[in-house]
DNA sequence: ACAAGTTTGTTGCGGACGTAACAATCACTT
DNA sequence: AAGTGATTGTTACGTCCGCAACAAACTTGT
């Protein structure tokens, strides 16, 4: 309208932000459908699936997740009986996080239908489009990290 | 760990909400500290900047906010005497908003904080990163009209 | 003109969120 | 060994969120 105006579709925050949710918001379907997990639970599911044992610090850090977030994502689990904890031996602040075998079990069963639903989205781009995607992100995840860097 | 594992760090949907979160988060400092808006207050603001009039349901598909969301920042800005609602005269169903002048003044403060903020991020980058982000934020946004259509 | 269905927007509710304050533990200094 | 400060993780609190149910208004079909 006005010239003055902030044009939102070109927007760097608003653009990302709407992507997230769009993405995310679909794919949440998955785990919330299959398991009624909450996004919180399914990440500490896939960090601890993949990585094997940390603390919740260390969640924190990989997934930019509020400490309080990973704090009860692990009680939620935990009453699943889906992680233990085992206190550091000589550091008894630490926890190791590790996933139990049910635990185990429920992220092998979640990890195909997650690449499927990434299958899916990526076969709906064109070639060039899937290259220019992936390189967009690789920018602007350097340029994530220039920033907290500062 | 595993073979089976996923492979976070290329997940769509986790790098996409990483990059927002992290994004967002630092750009919500800007209308946080300065009027103490909250995201949706900001968005719809914005929007309505940007647009003049709309509807809350055409709020909520140009955003991608729940609306309910949007339904709770209207009243919001509306109690800041920033809005004013005027029901349509054949369908009283809906509801025209738009920007007061006090809301359209905060607005016009606003654009060049998120302007310069959008600067100091894109001087961050490499050119040739740059025009890769542009070009990859581009194509998701394709992917993602071609979802919602199906 | 009436019933059934759709659209627009709001609200009750249970749950999830981040901030700030906190307990527990450890490292370092004196 | 006692004090100071940093680190790890939890919790109390007020706020925000989305789902589902809802009221009001309009549309369509008979």
């Amino acid at each position: 309208m006005s010239e003055d105006a902030l044009d939102l579709e070109t927007f760097l925050p608003y653009r990302l932000n709407r992507l997230a949710e769009a993405v995310g918001r679909e794919f949440s379907r998955v785990y919330k459908e299959r398991f009624g997990l909450t996004r919180p639970e399914w990440r500490l599911l896939a960090t601890l699936g993949q990585f094997g044992t940390m603390t919740a610090t260390d969640i924190g850090a990989h997934t930019a997740m509020h400490k309080t977030k990973v704090s009860r994502a692990v009680v939620s689990l935990e009453e699943r009986r889906w992680l233990i904890r085992e206190t550091h031996r000589r550091d008894r602040r630490i926890e190791n996080l590790s996933l139990t075998k049910a635990g185990r079990s429920a992220y092998l069963e979640l990890v195909p239908i997650a690449r499927a639903f990434e299958d899916r989205l990526m076969q709906a781009l064109a070639p060039a489009d899937q290259r220019a995607a992936a390189a967009g992100l690789a920018a602007l995840e350097r340029l994530n990290r220039t920033l907290s860097a500062s």
